[in-house]
RNA sequence: CGAGUAAGCUGAACAACGGCGGGCGCAGUGCCGCAAGGCCGCGUCUGAGGAAAGUCCGGGCUUCAUAGGGCAGGAUAGCUGCUAACGGCAGCCGAAGGCGACUUUAGGGAAAGUGCAACAGAGAUAUACCGCCGGCCUUAGGCCGGUAAGGGUGGAAAGGCGAGGUAAGAGCUCACCGGCACGGCGGCGACGCCGUGGCCCUGCAAACCCUAUCUGAAGCAACACCUCAUAAGGGGGCAUUAUGCGGCUGCCCGCCGCGUCCCCGGGUUGGUGGCAGGAGCGCAACUGGCAACAGGGCGCCAAGAUAGAUCGUUGUUCUCGACAGAACCCGGCUUACAGGCUUAGUCGCAUU
RNA sequence: GGAGAAGUACUCAAGUUGGUGACGAGGCGCCCCUGCUAAGGGCGUAGGUCGGGUAACCGGCGCGAGGGUUCGAGUCCCUCCUUCUCCG
């Protein structure tokens, strides 16, 4: 299924308010309950990281890892994942690795 | 073989599985909707660049009056051509650099006028400090006059250099060179060559300026349409029907509209078109032209998103992969860039 | 995507018909005042880098970067870089 996604900056905002709940030097995420029963992803990609390019690159690997990630997780939450330098460098598969410890708490419960 | 010059091309490839944007087709008539239609599924085609970048120029397109008149402002600056247009490109001219192939060049006007040239120096557009020469007074020396050859200062000192000439000197005279003016010849032209003349004229116009040419403004968040709206209310300033205010435009004219501006308050920040068949791309042994380019022929349709699509994993190969992502569209310029390839000249060495 | 503005020492900054040696303030260092500190007062360094010199000091380069015009650029012209602002 494809994810609604975020586009508004209110509806960052109401994100960044919280917590994050997952840090690392690859990747940030925050979390948020929504009441549509679907999920909604927002990937943000600052002018920090570097020109139109790394900020491309930076994004499709996200969106990759969240890709492979979707489907264990609860739906009923936006989440919110912000690139950092070193997410241009390094491999999808560490980007992966970090937004499963950062989910684990919204996985679907066997 | 070595060194060096110029121009152009290219910008890793392949396979499997999964994933993303767009077009077209099919199908269940599964879900939503009154309907148009949308979502889901399958198949198929297609999907970033030479700079997509910087936004430095030019144009198309759109709105503002039908885009109008004048001023101001801005841009360009050898000539001829090319182009839709340009500050771009091509060829040529002049100047500078290089043994050469070749490269670089904002390169109009300083006798239209104004301004600036600090410090140094006697003097900066006019000059006599030292010196040289002559005359007078005459002890050293002083005074008057002549002189721009020599010294010194400076980025720049009154054409350069040699000879004649002179009291010493000086384009004062002469030869050559340079600049200027006039005439002739060649060239479409910039300009070049030749002859004659006299020697009054420093630099800066990327200082003001003059001359010639061009120039209305804003930009796809333009703009058009649909929907919801921009409300109601409160406070304050200006104005009192035009000699006012707002818009087109920086100012004046002209035109259009009419109460207008600010703050609080509360609300909206959705959709469709614009949007991709265009000054389009590719090919060649076509025609004209030195070339830029123009004309014709054949073939092709090739991203169109709207938080923004080209990726992940595995395997193989090589030269081990740089700079880097369309956002209305084109033509240029500039800047960034791992490597690889091609073509055409030049110089040096060796051999024949 | 589009339209603009700015950049001068550690910080804030002045600098116009282009002219010597780039004002100034905060800061920093030393001294005075105090039992000690803060505040205040006085003096000083100007800061960076390269070269020379035992030292005092002298010279060159430096106004975001690189070129150009000029005898001479913080200033004039061109090209880049960085930062900031605005755009029913």
């Amino acid at each position: 299924m494809r994810a609604i996604s975020l586009n508004k900056n209110y509806q960052f905002q109401r994100l960044y308010r919280k917590k994050a709940v997952g840090v690392s030097p690859v990747l940030v995420t925050y979390a948020a309950k929504n009441r549509l029963g679907i999920h909604r992803v927002g990937i943000t990609t600052t002018k920090k990281i570097g020109k139109a390019h790394q900020r491309n690159r930076a994004r499709r690997i996200i969106r990759e890892a969240w890709r492979l990630t979707e489907h264990r997780v609860q739906p009923g939450y936006d989440f919110v994942f912000v690139a950092r330098g070193r997410t241009t460098l390094c491999s999808m598969q560490e980007v992966h690795r970090a937004m499963q410890k950062h989910l684990a708490p919204y996985f679907i419960k066997p």
